[in-house]
DNA sequence: ATTATTAGCGCAAACGATTGCAATAACTAG
DNA sequence: CTAGTTATTGCAATCGTTTGCGCTAATAAT
């Protein structure tokens, strides 16, 4: 266990069944320091049991999402999911061209995000938010 | 003609070979006033040529996204594309509980991306960003 | 015009992700 | 602890989108 309990609680109070499956997920993504691909959740949760569908890997990782435990990057065309850290929050950049990844602190966005509040009623889901756009290795690699 | 032939002059003259199914598939796009879903282009494409393979509308869309003539927005599983008008640029905003979406001035995110150029170097893709989040009506008949 | 080059096409298969459904197993109440 | 209920699972089919591959047709040179 890597200090979820409290996840695993909320999520049984919500009326959900915490399976073996579910834990398993939850457990692999939340050992993770950082985001973790669909593919290589569903190979750890395999070596834990015999048999766990890609299916389910997805539905448990949507759920997590929508309970607001896990963070969704789109990276390439890949879904990779994160726990998501009251006390680290952030904001992901990727670069469309190398794939890789940047954290952004929730400062960047705070002002922008109240204005969008106020100005439209809108809330931005800040937490799933990701900036494409191209690094500065990319960029210098690209004027050759 | 919808006033795009800039964007066929540009095309061909980067090698671009501009065939009936481009030609088309632009033509739509940029008689659209707002953006147009894939399935649409594809429907309307078929009705001027005899046979127009889905792929095909893809690709083109595809091309010219790279291309920089028009932009691509996910609303739910599916994308659309608008073309992109220098005179009126702005940003998307998408309800992911209803699927509306509304435009934003790109005053809002001017000084964002600023900063992300000058402190990190990382040039975001403003043209096809779109923020994720829920408008007010959905807030509001949520709290039921 | 004719030809040579090669980018783009239709087609079909594959991609990552989602969904419908019958069987199963997690919870609840007694 | 047992029985009842119903959420969740494995499975398979399907979704929207992308890609590999020969054939076709748009361009450039003669």
């Amino acid at each position: 266990m890597s200090g979820h309990g409290s996840a695993v609680d909320m999520l049984r109070s919500q009326g959900y069944r915490m399976t073996p499956q579910r834990l398993s997920v939850l457990d692999i993504v939340a050992s993770q320091q950082g985001h973790i691909g669909v593919d290589e959740v569903w190979g750890l949760a395999r070596q834990q049991h015999p048999y766990v569908d890609l299916a389910t890997v997805y539905r448990t990782l949507q759920l997590l999402k929508r309970a607001g435990v896990v963070t969704e990057v789109l990276i390439g065309n890949r879904l990779h999911f994160e726990m998501i850290d009251k006390h680290n929050p952030h904001q992901h950049m990727v670069c469309s061209s190398c794939d890789s990844v940047f954290t952004l602190s929730p400062d960047y966005l705070a002002g922008f995000s109240r204005r969008l509040v106020e100005e439209f009623g809108f809330v931005p889901d800040l937490e799933n938010l990701t900036i494409g756009g191209t690094c500065l290795a990319c960029l210098q690699s690209e004027q050759a």
